[in-house]
DNA sequence: CGCTGTATTGATAACCATCAAAGAGGGTGG
DNA sequence: CCACCCTCTTTGATGGTTATCAATACAGCG
């Protein structure tokens, strides 16, 4: 347990690191589903000037971690990350993946620390956010005010949703909701909606659904032998997700 | 399984209810804690004036239901709530339980409708505030549009806490840590902090949890007769708050 | 005072964790 | 380029924790 990453540390990393091609909003991949989406063109450009900063970050790399204070969220651009938090004396809890659009550090608005570790999954670039020109803004403009309301509220209404797994559901049927997931994102992105490409490991996705990663890999192996889908090590190609549908309505098994 | 209230449907009971002595922010038990609590007088007046309406309910009463449209959120004045969700097949999962100065609703910010039931766990009031006017409210006053971002965040920071708790906690330390926060809370809002009067049932505790009815009961005993608690029905004693987080801390048991 | 919903307690078994070990990928350095 | 190492993944055998089924006790309310 508690098999930790290397762990390369934020200052360690952080240094002497730049964007070569200038990201910004407009050739941003997510552009329609973060806080931009409100915004028209004058807007991005006062989001841009006052607000954003952006910030690569590298696989393994720790974006904040738990109860250090929040001066700042941020926006995933490129990348993807797990937000973590370590059950006292075990092994941590994943709380959640955060691919680009999303909002991390929202659990701190309340203390102004961070509630959890966030972690990227992959060579990632995050939006940076003051918080104090982010309210700025927010009251300026009633649009971005509202789609930042989305946004945390879609938050909380995810968060409900893997309670309801974590609560109430069996094994199989976590992990096929968590496929489903997965999947409906990759087509949110413009992916296919089939081949996923994962990005954590079962060690996670066990972390993430309450299980181990022993139960992960079987209940895989599982599903391959019943034709649902095809697995490649990360690479996991939907088969019929139909069935997937069904195991998750499923009450029994 | 599947256990349901008498349910009473919202339409037939705010029929011809009206609150007989004036609920303001002024004379609220939980000031402190709610919106207004960053909220100078003049604030208050305005708060009252243009956002507030004061909502009765009784115990059982559904306060909205998953998939209504939603154009209003609502903080509990007086009482008690519960949200849930129903697990599609199966039993209820409960998300959350609420208490005077929390917010109810939060989730339905994303898509427009609610996403879990909400329903009175006591005879209660809530504020009722009409999305609408309160952005506009919040987009003038720095104030309260931090306020509001606070209860937010407190939301998802619970709710992470339940996550944790629900992927990784074994059925003694779910139970405990309920308990130690029902203390927490229950010594927030004034009362003691180790006589808790619970409003909810082991069925609720135990749908909250991801445990069983049985299962919760048992625990109950258990603790009981470690010495840990006194029982006697909804009204339990914590005769020894330390052993119950001697026992969340615990890894193995 | 009986009735209904709630709470407790017991016996059994399902589900998943744990322990153990082997196989597969991916990166590094010789 | 290959061998090596390390981590990740898969698979098997066993046991613990908690669900399930069943029955009794209790409480609140008419």
């Amino acid at each position: 347990m508690l098999i930790t990453m290397p762990a390369i540390s934020p200052a360690q990393a952080r240094v002497t690191r730049e964007l070569a091609p200038p990201a910004t909003c407009h050739n941003c991949s997510a552009r329609t589903r973060c806080l931009v989406d409100a915004a028209d063109g004058a807007m991005v450009e006062r989001l841009e000037r006052s607000v954003l900063r952006r910030l690569p970050l590298l696989r393994h790399e720790v974006l904040f971690r738990r109860d250090e204070p929040c001066f700042q969220l941020y926006a995933v651009r490129d990348g993807q990350f797990k937000s973590q938090r370590g059950a006292p004396g075990a092994a941590s809890q994943v709380l959640g993946f955060y691919m680009p659009g999303e909002l991390l550090g929202l659990e701190a608005l309340d203390s102004g620390v961070y509630g959890c570790d966030a972690v990227a999954l992959t060579d990632s670039v995050v939006c940076v956010l003051p918080y104090p020109s982010l309210t700025r803004l927010l009251a300026k403009e009633a649009h971005l005010q509202q789609q930042f309301h989305r946004l945390m509220g879609k938050q909380i209404e995810r968060q409900q949703s893997i309670m309801l797994l974590l609560g109430s559901a069996r094994a199989p049927q976590r992990l096929a909701a968590f496929l489903l997931d997965q999947a409906a994102r990759s087509a949110l992105r413009g992916e296919s909606p089939t081949k996923l490409q994962l990005r954590m490991s079962r060690e996670d996705i066990g972390a993430y659904l309450g299980l181990t990663v022993e139960s992960v890999s079987r209940l895989l192996s599982r599903f391959r032998r019943d034709g649902v889908l095809r697995v490649n090590n990360r690479a996991i190609e939907l088969l019929a997700p139909e069935l997937l549908r069904e195991i998750v309505n499923c009450t029994g098994l």
